[in-house]
DNA sequence: GAAGTTGTGTGACAATGTCACTGAACGAAG
DNA sequence: CTTCGTTCAGTGACATTGTCACACAACTTC
């Protein structure tokens, strides 16, 4: 096998596992392209397969009972959708979905493949457990950021991380809204302040970077 | 070995466990008591152990930066400190402590137990892989309940929560606020508005239920 | 360009969070 | 039984955030 070119080794710790289950994993997966605004993966629906995502990003999000939508973490290319796995195995429902947010290359892994890789590889282990206990702490993370961040300070670190490389945020105010877990208005208000203050330009369905030092300042210190 | 009083068969799922992953368990594990108010495990502390509780309850919550907390969940009798368990595989930190909120009595997995039953049990995968499934759609429905539901339907169903069999709910209102991550202030406010209805009494450190009914209305519906 | 759809701005008001206090209730000395 | 210190609860003023009801601007489609 040509083990250079080969998906495994764009995951660092996959590429420390010994042959036999390296070979074990390539032969049981295969790889999917998924367009642009699909579901991945829906409540109510059980997953059956483990999804490391290769290329793009999905976006995970908590389907609240009043059908309004809260953003709990994305998945980037070489992070796995792991959480899923978990209710996967447990043959458990919950209430979050993914969609993907670009068109997206992942590595499908069926459940029967993840169980036998459990049993017999502790790097596959510790890959797993490793890619879980990165979700929780930014899931505990999340929580705590709602509860005490203001939300001048959370939107600030979120244009930044959603920022392409010209300082360009390609979203809507309500995009934004339902990424923070609040309202469509009191994000236009936000940035209507930030604009004020010359660190944005706003477009319509797009808001453009002026001053990334001070809003890197507010993310960071939490006080302009 | 005597079957009936030992503490597998408090698990069902464990109490499935083929013979010889059970007296595996049964041996590499030991019971501990631990008073209250101690802290089981803490930032910066790696674990060492995977505990299950057999009688009692902790508390786990996030420590902020600003050392505030806020209360993510409980772990009662029969249940299991599982996502520590993620964080401890791992080798990595987070910043969640867990508290004994009573005297608590635990069974202590050594992580080699762990990983080796992990390897051996298909059913031991199961019981943790489903005990992760339901903590993390509780930390799911956590967040969504932080974003969309009024502070007094949280606040209501956390009491009928906390109440013991007399509807007497043993703590002070800055417990209340921790728990669901507001001020004590506006616990105050809330309970003055509930016991204005008639719904609640209130003594130093405790409240009393007056009107389960109407409670558990407000909890369920959302409306008074 | 007319009509429909989507995105943004704004004012009024409600709910919640913060701050600065006050005093009451309790426990531990003395 | 008092005194003192500590913890707990109540309150008003104000800041921030959430909700509702709009108006209107910008794009799309036909």
């Amino acid at each position: 096998m040509d083990r250079d070119d080969h998906w495994i080794s764009r995951f660092e710790s996959l590429s420390q596992l010994p042959n036999e289950a390296r070979s074990q994993l390539a032969a049981g997966s295969q790889i999917a392209h998924v367009g642009i605004g699909q579901t991945v993966f829906r409540p109510g629906q059980s997953a059956d397969n483990l999804l490391l995502l290769l290329e793009g990003s999905v976006r995970v999000q908590q389907v609240s009972d009043t059908g309004r939508e809260v953003f709990l973490y994305r998945v980037h290319a070489g992070e796995s959708c792991v959480l899923t796995t978990a209710c996967m195995l447990a043959f458990e429902n919950y209430a979050a979905e993914g969609v993907t947010e670009t068109d997206v290359t992942a590595v499908i892994i069926p459940r029967g493949v993840f169980d036998a890789l459990i049993a017999t590889s502790k790097e596959f282990r510790a890959f797993v457990f490793s890619a879980y206990s990165r979700r929780i702490t930014d899931l505990f993370k999340l929580i705590d950021d709602i509860v005490f961040q203001p939300l001048d300070v959370r939107l600030a670190k979120r244009l930044l991380e959603l920022a392409d490389e010209n300082g360009v945020v390609p979203v809507t105010h309500s995009f934004l809204g339902n990424e923070l877990g609040t309202a469509r208005e009191v994000i236009s208000r936000a940035l209507g302040e930030f604009q004020r203050r010359g660190w944005v330009s706003q477009q319509r369905g797009k808001i453009s970077l002026l001053a990334t030092p001070a809003l890197k300042h507010l993310a960071e210190t939490g006080s302009a």
